[in-house]
DNA sequence: TTAGTTTTGTTCATATATGTATAAAACACA
DNA sequence: TGTGTTTTATACATATATGAACAAAACTAA
């Protein structure tokens, strides 16, 4: 027994991940989201309680839907190699594909507000070494299938695939072109021992 | 016969590096750089026109003192396995040795302007591209020289290390140490056939 | 010393920003 | 049809932001 929302609160939170992935968190005023929002400040501070409240729950929306969530998975069917080659190359073609050029949500917040805000940089960072440790347990696991030379410093490799993947998501901000970007990417995981088609 | 500036120009770019390298562009405006300044903001605009302008000084400032200046050189006296060997790592002491986890302007930059801010961004751009064709330069002087294997892809080549170093000026946010730093660029590095102490 | 020029201080104008407080409206359920 | 709860609207308070305009101060060189 109360009133409901006049808005999509889910719809709403896209629309400001859309909003932040292009102009970045900072330039992203409670004013300006909640224009775009359609709603006043009033009713925005009343959803979501504060900026950095939405942008966590953005965030996660995001992280949900990025191109290279294939490596969440807990226990991958594809071979190892397979899975990196896939993934890397889904994610040139949606950094190139996307004509805004707004690159990674993730990445630009980590390089505007990592060790800047005291609250959303460790939320951020946790999410950078989330997705290393899991690297590095997909690296293992090919290890333990025999898939991958049992020879390689794991933590080493998944070091560098991180780095890949982040100097990827910062590099098509700049290079809009997706044969170029994967140019990039496919050299470096040829070297690391990991391109397969 | 005019009145001379009450401040050290060349120091105030300085300051005003380290506080944009510290926060971020955006969160820098012409009142908290004044301020941090010790000027009014009627000489700020007097001095550097514009915060964009200044923006410019102060990323001509940081290019010239950045850990990858040495790939700059028009033509090196090492061989260039070592030159990127030596330049990369050095810019992981750089990176691990900056206690406030700054990362590179130049990068935080392009993440958060390219393709955001009309002005700045083309700027930025051309920053990275300039960078990438000294990769190339480099390189195809290594393989004139046969010193490097004529039968690399120069082009790719020079997008995976441009990769890498971008990569690693995000990656440097998070982790903050140079040991693993090190690890991902050398088994980068390695892979590309670019290591040689 | 004065004339010319630049720097600096102050004010004006307008817009944005965050967060709170209070009142009005709208709805669901009993 | 009330009643209670939440949403939304409006207002308040305060701080920041940009940039222009104009006056005052400070310096140099003739």
């Amino acid at each position: 027994m109360a009133r409901p929302s006049g808005f999509d609160r889910a719809k709403a939170v896209e629309t400001a991940m859309n909003e932040i992935w292009k102009y970045g968190y900072e330039k992203c005023s409670v004013k300006s989201l909640s224009e775009i929002l359609g709603i006043t400040r009033s009713s925005f501070y009343n959803a979501f309680g504060t900026r950095e409240a939405l942008f966590g729950e953005v965030l996660q929306l995001y992280l949900s839907q990025s191109p290279d969530i294939a490596l969440a998975t807990a226990m991958p069917e594809m071979p190892i190699k397979q899975l990196f080659t896939k993934t890397f190359k889904s994610a040139c073609k949606a950094r190139a594909d996307d004509v805004a050029g707004r690159g990674c949500l993730a990445i630009n917040s980590v390089a505007e507000l990592c060790n800047v805000d005291e609250k959303i940089g460790p939320v951020l960072e946790k999410a950078v070494l989330g997705s290393l440790v899991q690297m590095e347990k997909l690296l293992q696991h090919g290890v333990d299938q025999g898939e991958i030379d049992s020879h390689i410093d794991v933590h080493a490799t998944a070091l560098a695939l991180q780095n890949l993947l982040m100097g990827l998501n910062v590099m098509c901000k700049v290079v809009r072109n997706e044969d170029e970007l994967w140019q990039a990417t496919k050299t470096t995981l040829a070297g690391l021992n990991m391109y397969q088609e």
